[in-house]
DNA sequence: TCGACAAATGGAACCATGTTCCGTATCGTA
DNA sequence: TACGATACGGAACATGGTTCCATTTGTCGA
């Protein structure tokens, strides 16, 4: 049976809540909050997105899709893989560092958020173990670091973006830097 | 006028309770929790401990002051600038990864753990500031990266200690090889 | 030794936030 | 229109930080 039409403009009404509220507020934003700025009760927030990984998963679908898709193009079009590989971490980066919080959230001690989690392992990881196993076989990186391991630690050096005087673009840079041994 | 006795010895208790329970469940362990352990009320934690930060900065002072002390001594022992930073990091990541939560709550987000974040800059900031002058002065690195944003990156790469697959060490020897142009 | 007073205590109470639950309202269909 | 399924809202509960003050307890001078 189809959603009735309510619940799916509720639905939408929360999703779109959420996307300001993040932005205002970082991936934290109280449940309440967003409740209020959809203009329903906070059992409807519950209804849609059981936990709020569900709304921040919903929130950032496209553009995890986008990433992993450039992903693909980059290692046919990149000089090398190597540069491939740097330039596909750039626009993770660039995703991570504009949503406040998002990267804090994905350090994983938070059961909160393990449909986040997940998505990033399923949709990202492949990408990056490709992009990693391409630059390794053609010699340009001699390091014992896995694609997990090395999307985990670009994930951690992102979290804290906007404190002054640190730039995560930059230690992510001198990061990848150290790939070539 | 001196502390009363029964002061001293339930500020002691605390101390001595917050490590065990730092130890047991992070430094984020809930104060309710220290307070039974200590066998006092909450309201005498926070008599003698006002923020969470203080309890941390009092259970690790010495630990910290260590890994500062060693930041000069291995300017003079090291054979080279650059690998006395090198030395010097692996302590601070030791020091980091060991406590659970550490390196997670030195995310400066959080008012909370204001005092905490002024010991690591007050006293070892400056330390890694003439570490990576020296490596600078002698050469051996061509980076723009500022001693606060390497603190704080390293910390950063260090939550999150614990994940399997993760090593935080290895991705630490990685962006510090990544200094060297 | 003892009384008085300041210091210290404990935990109830308050706030913020996440989460659950169920009486009520609403939709879609027969 | 009437009825059953669906969805809604927000009160209520759980957890954890923080404050406050009536009560207890050291300490010191007489």
């Amino acid at each position: 049976m189809a959603k009735r039409a309510d619940a799916r403009r509720n639905s939408d009404a929360v999703l779109e809540a959420a996307a300001a509220a993040f932005v205002a507020a970082g991936v934290e934003a109280p449940v309440r909050d967003i409740a209020a700025r959809a203009g329903v009760g906070v059992g409807t927030v519950y209804r849609h997105f059981p936990t709020r990984a569900d709304l921040v998963v919903a929130v950032y679908l496209h553009q995890i899709e986008a990433c992993a898709e450039a992903g693909e193009r980059l290692l046919t079009e990149g000089p090398t893989p190597f540069a491939a590989l740097a330039r596909w971490i750039d626009l993770f980066v660039d995703f991570l560092v504009t949503k406040h919080g998002l990267a804090a959230a994905l350090r994983g001690d938070d059961p909160q958020f393990e449909s986040l989690h997940s998505l990033f392992l399923e949709r990202l990881l492949p990408v990056c173990t490709r992009l990693l196993a391409a630059a390794r076989e053609s010699g340009e990186i001699r390091t014992e670091i896995g694609p997990f391991a090395l999307m985990f630690g670009v994930g951690n050096l992102c979290a804290g973006a906007g404190v002054p005087d640190y730039d995560a673009r930059t230690l992510v840079s001198t990061l990848v830097a150290g790939l070539r041994a």
